[in-house]
DNA sequence: TCAATAGTAATCATAAATAATCATAATAAA
DNA sequence: TTTATTATGATTATTTATGATTACTATTGA
């Protein structure tokens, strides 16, 4: 049997939800126990199963996610990030969602109401759309220029495309966050954020720990425009989180 | 046994969606292994199946397209249609790709050269940042309202967004051609058509027998605007065509 | 806490598949 | 016919997948 066949159908055997483990993938495949965490290990890291002692698992709620990376997006941190995020929003809310991996994990909370929500994230974008709301999310994406990398879009398109709505409610992926401001780590993702911050009413900033006391390659922005910070605890960020406090208007802490 | 006879019959193996390996097949065809590895790689290269180590599988056997009703997308003649369309894309070009079901097949053989492609489809971008070309494809999507019912991309923003772009080819999929013209059922989609057909140098119209003859709520342009026609051969569709054949440039039978 | 067990990762030799090269056979063009 | 072109199959070196062995690590239960 060939390798890829082999993945197929290990991939088959976990559709329904389910779990494989080594010994089973063994005898149902005739080969070595090395052969078969190998091909394990291979749809593990592209994000296809997920590994755990003994065998496999399917992937569940978050299997139809198109990236490879996948890990980095489901850590347990920015999921309770994202939840808390998303019970920010109320019926009739208009949002911006920027397109990091923190803001990603609100497509699996979002609550079914009526909401408008304005991304220049494509794979947020694809998410949403699968989930088919009945409510009717309404969902407008940027234009412009795709990065396949990060499944965003950006340029100059994307940013007059976002120009054209007004939200109540920004919720942004930084890459680091001190004193002074936020950050990021790209120009035109910078320059997306900063229209959605000027075109909304509040902007909520979602950064996990390993984010407080950091910087980035571009400042977006400094305290004073952001209203809401949602964060998780950790002990080494508990003093950098004393001196942002003050800078903004509300601390949610998960 | 020729070449060419040889390499239908290895898609014919496939058509039921399933793998071949390189030793089953020269059993079957008695020829060489480095034979029938050329004939994988001719078929690869033209996207017709994917080459794995030992083999090569259909296009659909670990594809997984990300939304429900696969079938729909999928059938032979659209297939066919598609695979003639992406064989008028040459290097460097610009194209157009609109959001119907036939023209979605053509991500599937975009072959892996340097072109730019703009679309309104949210699946059809999906669909190419996952396959990550080597050569780089470079990917626009406009903006504006996704409709999730059908994964495109429609409204004013989508068309103001789109009207920044000009293309050597524009693709389109329509609801129905005949002598008089094309047609489509949206008000709004035919907008989008129209941008396309006005901003590319030519446009090709990807139309199964289905739809010869026959009409749609909205007219979108009259057969003096088409540069080519892509469809399917069929015994009631014969007479039609005749009709039609004088008013374009360009007729492709598949 | 400790071993006992089960699962894993790392290494390596072997086997298999592949790409590259070449000579030959089949085919098409002059 | 002769020549040029293309397809084929054999050979080779190279790459890749596999399974056995071993050492390592996590989990379990006393």
């Amino acid at each position: 049997m060939l390798q890829k066949q082999r993945q197929d159908k290990i991939l088959e055997c976990l559709a329904g939800g389910d779990y494989l483990s080594v010994d089973e993938a063994v005898k149902l495949f005739k080969s070595s126990p090395a052969t078969i965490r190998r091909d394990f290990m291979e749809l593990a890291e592209s994000g296809q199963v997920q590994k755990v002692r003994g065998g496999v698992g399917s992937k569940r709620a978050s299997s139809t996610l198109p990236f490879a990376d996948r890990a980095e997006f489901c850590s347990v941190e920015k999921e309770k990030i994202a939840k808390s995020a998303v019970s920010m929003i109320k019926t009739g809310d208009i949002v911006f969602i920027d397109g990091g991996t923190t803001t990603f994990n609100m497509a699996s909370y979002l609550p079914d109401i009526n909401i408008r929500i304005i991304t220049n994230s494509l794979r947020l974008a694809s998410a949403l759309e699968e989930k088919k709301s009945d409510a009717g999310w309404e969902i407008y994406l940027t234009g412009g220029f795709l990065y396949t990398k990060s499944g965003i879009l950006l340029g100059p398109n994307a940013q007059s495309s976002l120009a054209q709505y007004h939200a109540n409610l920004a919720f942004l992926s930084v890459s680091g966050i001190d004193e002074n401001g936020i950050y990021n780590n790209s120009e035109l993702v910078v320059d997306m954020e900063r229209v959605m911050i000027n075109n909304s009413d509040r902007t909520v900033i979602m950064a996990d720990h390993s984010k407080i006391g950091k910087h980035g390659l571009v400042k977006v922005c400094g305290l004073d425009r952001i209203s809401v910070l949602i964060t998780d605890s950790s002990r080494e960020s508990k003093d950098y989180l004393l001196k942002i406090r003050n800078g903004i208007t509300e601390l949610a802490q998960v």
